[in-house]
DNA sequence: AAAACGGGGCT
DNA sequence: AGCCCAGTTTT
């Protein structure tokens, strides 16, 4: 979950987590529906599924991983995630590097490069984690080297008077603290236009589709999606139609507007109401009860657009 | 080496 | 509203 992801965004999450699925047996046997659910939110699903997969090869092993190695061997862990295990969890001297991390080395020795840059860098960054974690308490170090990105070599703005290496940091020393570390190369947004349709049939049930392998949001449930132009005012219907052959829809209006950000897109999505007059024969059609609507939208937009206008 | 993958924090 | 950011896997 900390992949990515803030202490402060995580810790509710983790708390139901740790209650539905207390050990890996328990989330290796669990249906992934209830797992997505328990994630919903959090972005980068694929977290959970290799969260998922890595908890069945512990249940089926029986052991822990002792070594970097074997957790870096699990699904969803790489090299990160497993230095962090091996010396928070089990006292190993195994360095760390995450992005916290980094821009403390970066402003430690004046490196003005980011260890994804090249080869060459990832190495330099590499090479000052090791020599930390060679420490007889490496996990306190690691955590520590942790917490002071977090807290106090913040990206903006670091608090360098609470910093305990201030005397010994290059980039204060020479006035550079705020120009380290460069700024990663970001693809602006692109704006995609999306209409979403919330779709009633005659006992009150909403259409929700599962998404395809491939799409963005894939397996999860959403309300029908139409995107570019598709989803303009006067083509989603034609494109709906197309999607659910025989399915008619009567009584429609705007209902709202919800803009989301996923990656390097930001979704401009316009949402439609609409009353099913026909019953329909395209495949795998999921009536949703509208009590049910809401735990079964595994992500962040579609409860966006459940939400959106009236109701 | 680059692309794909969500969502939230901060100003 | 716009900018920035707490990895891993796949291509």
């Amino acid at each position: 979950m900390l992949q990515q992801t803030q202490v402060a965004t995580v810790i509710p999450y983790f708390e139901r987590w740790m209650a539905l699925f207390p050990d890996p047996a328990a989330l290796a046997r669990a249906p992934e529906e209830k797992v997505l659910r328990a994630w919903a939110g959090l972005g980068y699903y694929a977290r959970a599924r290799n969260l998922q997969k890595a908890a069945r090869v512990l249940a089926e092993g029986g052991a822990w991983p002792a070594d970097t190695a074997g957790w870096k061997a699990l699904p969803g862990i790489g090299e990160y995630t497993a230095g962090a295990v091996a010396s928070l969890a089990f006292g190993t001297r195994a360095p760390i590097l995450d992005g916290n991390v980094a821009r403390v080395f970066s402003r430690l020795v004046g490196l003005d490069f980011l260890p994804g840059d090249k080869a060459e860098a990832g190495r330099a960054y590499w090479d000052l984690a090791a020599r930390w974690a060679d420490h007889a308490r490496p996990g306190a170090v690691n955590e520590a080297l942790m917490e002071l990105g977090a807290l106090v070599c913040v990206p903006a703005a670091p608090r360098c008077p609470a910093c305990p290496l201030s005397a010994v940091c290059v980039a204060r020393r020479d006035g550079r603290e705020n120009r380290l570390p460069p700024l990663k190369k970001r693809v602006k947004a692109e704006v995609v236009l999306a209409a979403a349709v919330r779709v009633r049939d005659a006992r009150g049930r909403l259409l929700v589709e599962r998404r395809g392998a491939g799409a963005f949001l894939a397996g999860h449930e959403m309300f029908p999606l139409f995107l570019g132009d598709e989803a303009r005012a006067e083509t989603w219907q034609a494109a709906f139609h197309r999607r659910f052959p025989g399915l008619r829809l009567k009584n429609i209006r705007a209902a709202g507007r919800v803009r989301h950000s996923i990656m390097s897109k930001r979704y401009d999505v316009q949402v439609w109401d609409g009353e099913a007059a026909g019953s329909g024969s395209f495949p795998g059609p999921i009536w949703t009860r509208e009590e049910d609507v809401e735990e079964r939208l595994t992500n962040s937009l579609a409860r966006k657009i459940w939400k959106a206008g009236n109701r």
